[in-house]
DNA sequence: CGAAGCATTGACCCTATTCAATTTTGGTGG
DNA sequence: CCACCAAAATTGAATAGGGTCAATGCTTCG
């Protein structure tokens, strides 16, 4: 079984066997569990070791003196935390795992193997780090200009994409274990208007989120309400976007 | 002369003398100069080679389909763009310059022979793109919990810190060639509250903003008003931060 | 079965937006 | 040096998007 992150990888660049089967197996050492809601590292602590997030969903969050907590982004299976994290000596924000998680540990020479044995993985780790610098700076783009609406359905796009690269999706149903706290504290806004909000989507008939399952029934018109633009997600040497985009059953 | 981005990254790790000499050589060569207020890499276009800011500032932006503009970053004499960014295939956002700049374009093998012949610059250089990260992340939580007033501190502590460490402040003075649009693009602010907001500071005698030059006649305080933790903007192995900081005369 | 955490609702309020007008500034040419 | 213009800054008044507070109902899980 090939694991997410393989999934996610091949988006970016075409991985040559013996990197995929390296891959797969580094998926499958030095695991760890974590249950939800405990801190993996926390602001100020040293940085640890790389990881793979093979299970389970985790959140980076930063917390203010008072209190005020924002979380920074999503980490879901297949994602990978901290690359390079070695070189910084503190951290400036917190991970913590949302759900129960397992974890890969990588080994401090995992980027150097990978540099000299396996060059398609490393472009592929390097357009990684691209997306996620993308997607972070699509979340300051929805807390500044967005309107509350806007970024529900911009999370909810951007979250069911990345699952849908990752091979985590089920038809026009993903995972999505937030609190509406939790999803307060991503979108910068109060868990009361998240209700409001939510039922607003749901009244009309966009979106469904029940038992932790995000259900998107019509996604053109929720990118349309979002102002979702997906470049950002594949901004890699994929083939550079213009080329037709037949993907899947369920329309990208 | 040294160039400011020998400053800024003296801060993360020390250089070695040849690394510091090929770096002041590189600054200094393929130099272009681009007036205010032109592109220099627009939103879908293919990414370019690396540069340094010399001189002048410019800024990272996104635009939404229906025009409104969020400004993500700012960069300023001794920054570097975009880091490997020939990874990627398309800028997912642009870069624009604010005022007159010149730019030093790289080579692409720049990173190459930095890993290569001058381990310590190779270092130095991964602290910023941390440094840069975390100013972003930094950033997310601004826009998603800090209110008008705290993020408008906040942004000047930052560029004045920031300019600080690249030796570019004069006293309690710095540059700040940001009209109150562009301050408002920056902030998630509409540009009239940027006016009003500007007035309480000022009125407090806290900051005042004349003539594209910041002055700050309370840094403790307005870091107070802004809940600013300096520690993201040397979060690299500097020496972890807990050492005493004698710095200069006017207190970090 | 109790308790804690989460979701939901209502009423009120405040921060920040919108709209529109006016003043100031800075740059240009005569 | 002044006149002129466009862009930027400033002000006021009305308004709306979203926050706050507080109570209630619903889950989940030991």
């Amino acid at each position: 079984m090939t694991p997410h992150i393989t999934h996610k990888l091949r988006g970016f660049e075409e991985l040559q066997d013996p990197a995929e089967h390296w891959l797969a197996e580094l998926a499958g050492r030095n695991l760890r569990e974590v249950p939800a809601r405990v801190d993996l590292l926390r602001q100020g602590d040293c940085t640890g070791p790389m990881h793979i997030l093979i299970q389970g969903w985790a959140i980076r969050y930063k917390t203010l003196e008072d209190g005020r907590r924002q979380i920074l982004s999503m980490l879901i299976p297949g994602d990978l935390f901290d690359i390079n994290g070695f070189m910084a000596s503190s951290m400036d924000h917190s991970i913590a795992a949302l759900t129960g998680v397992t974890l890969a540990r990588l080994d401090n020479d995992f980027l150097d193997i990978a540099r000299r044995e396996h060059s398609s993985l490393e472009k592929a780790l390097w357009c990684d780090i691209h997306v996620t610098a993308a997607i972070q700076r699509e979340w300051s783009t929805s807390l500044g200009q967005r309107t509350a609406r806007e970024r529900m359905a911009h999370l909810m796009c951007e979250l069911y994409l990345r699952q849908h690269q990752a091979k985590l999706t089920q038809g026009r149903c993903c995972a999505f274990p937030l609190t509406q706290i939790e999803l307060a504290e991503a979108l910068g806004m109060t868990p009361v208007y998240v209700n409001r909000t939510l039922q607003d989507l749901r009244r009309e008939g966009l979106v469904q989120l029940e038992h932790r399952t995000l259900t998107i029934f019509d996604l053109p018109q929720l990118k349309r309400v979002a102002l979702f633009d997906s470049g950002y997600l594949k901004i890699c040497d994929d083939d550079g976007g213009s080329a037709p985009e037949k993907e899947n059953d369920y329309a990208l």
